[in-house]
DNA sequence: TTCGTTGATTGATCGAAATCAAGTAACGAT
DNA sequence: ATCGTTACTTGATTTCGATCAATCAACGAA
């Protein structure tokens, strides 16, 4: 299972340069360190189900976890990705309603809980970790709509060559970046089964983008970014 | 254009069960409805683009404002549509950034702005208001996780089946129901194509589904549940 | 090293929905 | 009513990506 301690100095840190605590007070900062509990998990370990009452909020420390929701026969479609720093939206739920959808360690990682309840009190007393909240959901939100408009309005080696160019963060000169995950969990955040990721990379072959392993070479950002 | 003007008596009543200002507590909504602007905006008008500074919150009042995403060829996905009571979660930017959709009355519609900065300062002294739209912006990331796995695993006659559903709010039994909008504003919100829609109605037609105009009759909704 | 597992690629086929193109229905204004 | 616009439907075609199936590569354990 996964081992639940104190936060300790390493993971403070990680803490305090998340999305969420960096813009807190510092007394809001403390009231969270005082309830924050880390938790180390296993690859594939499930963190919350969909439809299960909401009672912890979550924020990733290191790794990646992956937010996806099923269908009746058992099949899975991805909503979200979650890494360092990120707070899980899904577990944001402070009006003790039910999560949204079923959140799962992609690899081996480190997470902070928070019980919602008590997140709950802090936010009723202290207006700056509720505007946090709402300004992280507010760029989550963002995020999901540009992922809906993204499935519906490009195709496969679009949305790759798109998702390329959104994080090797270069404007016009060849780079090379890693990529942070397994493809086959970037061709569920991007909506693809691996199959069409895989193919997706070997049309880009042609736009100058050659992929070895997890490492991309950009030869040309301008040519990707008209297609 | 557009005319501006204080809250009268019957949009006070409607701004009050709205699903943002219903939670607040009495102080909290005075002050917002204290800062509240009516807008009346005929059919088409655009209430905010993708990509301005955002400075102003929004919430409908009556009629459906339709959200979306523009690519660069000018091809619109609709990410989401707002109707009477709504907030309009793509307004809700705390943090001074920018809209991430375009917005657009789909029909003649009344609307309430409220300029983001005071709402920040209100905000900041009242919890209530900043747990308020946290809770409103976590519904509104759910229904984005919900379209997005939907578009990903229902095929278009399931997706209207689901919607159907959802929407007439009976179990069991036959019932009839009108459509709140014109179909191609449903097509949309479905992510698919008007024609789309049609056959996927008319394929609906074996499972008990009769439409005419925007009535439509469901014979047995436990077929439907079940494909 | 070799094996076994897991992840990635490539090929072939199939199906769903977008697109293109007419045609029909509904409705408001004159 | 008639016109004219806008919404919707239906048909034919095409494109994209899922799926099925078979390799192939990478890596860890023995």
């Amino acid at each position: 299972m996964n081992r639940l301690m104190k936060p300790g100095a390493r993971e403070r840190e990680t803490l305090l340069s998340s999305g969420l605590l960096a813009a807190l007070g510092v007394e809001s900062v403390a009231a969270m360190m005082e309830i924050a509990v880390i938790g180390s998990l296993p690859a594939r370990q499930i963190l919350f189900r969909e439809g299960e009452p909401a009672d912890l909020l979550h924020c990733v420390l290191s790794g990646y976890i992956r937010v996806y929701k099923l269908d009746p026969d058992g099949r899975e479609a991805d909503v979200e990705l979650y890494g360092p720093g990120d707070l899980i939206g899904a577990s944001v739920v402070l009006d003790g309603g039910r999560y949204a959808a079923t959140a799962q360690a992609a690899e081996p990682a480190l997470i902070a809980r928070f019980d919602l309840k008590r997140v709950r009190d802090i936010a009723n007393r202290r207006p700056d970790l509720a505007v946090a909240l709402a300004n992280a959901l507010s760029a989550q939100l963002a995020k999901a709509f540009a992922s809906l408009s993204n499935d519906r309005l490009h195709t496969a080696p679009q949305r790759v060559a798109r998702y390329l160019l959104a994080h090797c963060s270069v404007e016009g000169k060849a780079t090379s970046f890693r990529l942070p995950y397994q493809k086959s969990l970037l061709a569920g955040k991007l909506g693809l089964a691996p199959e069409a990721l895989s193919r997706a990379f070997s049309m880009l072959r042609s736009y100058g983008v050659n992929v070895r392993g997890r490492l991309v070479h950009i030869g040309d950002p301008e040519a990707l970014r008209r297609l």
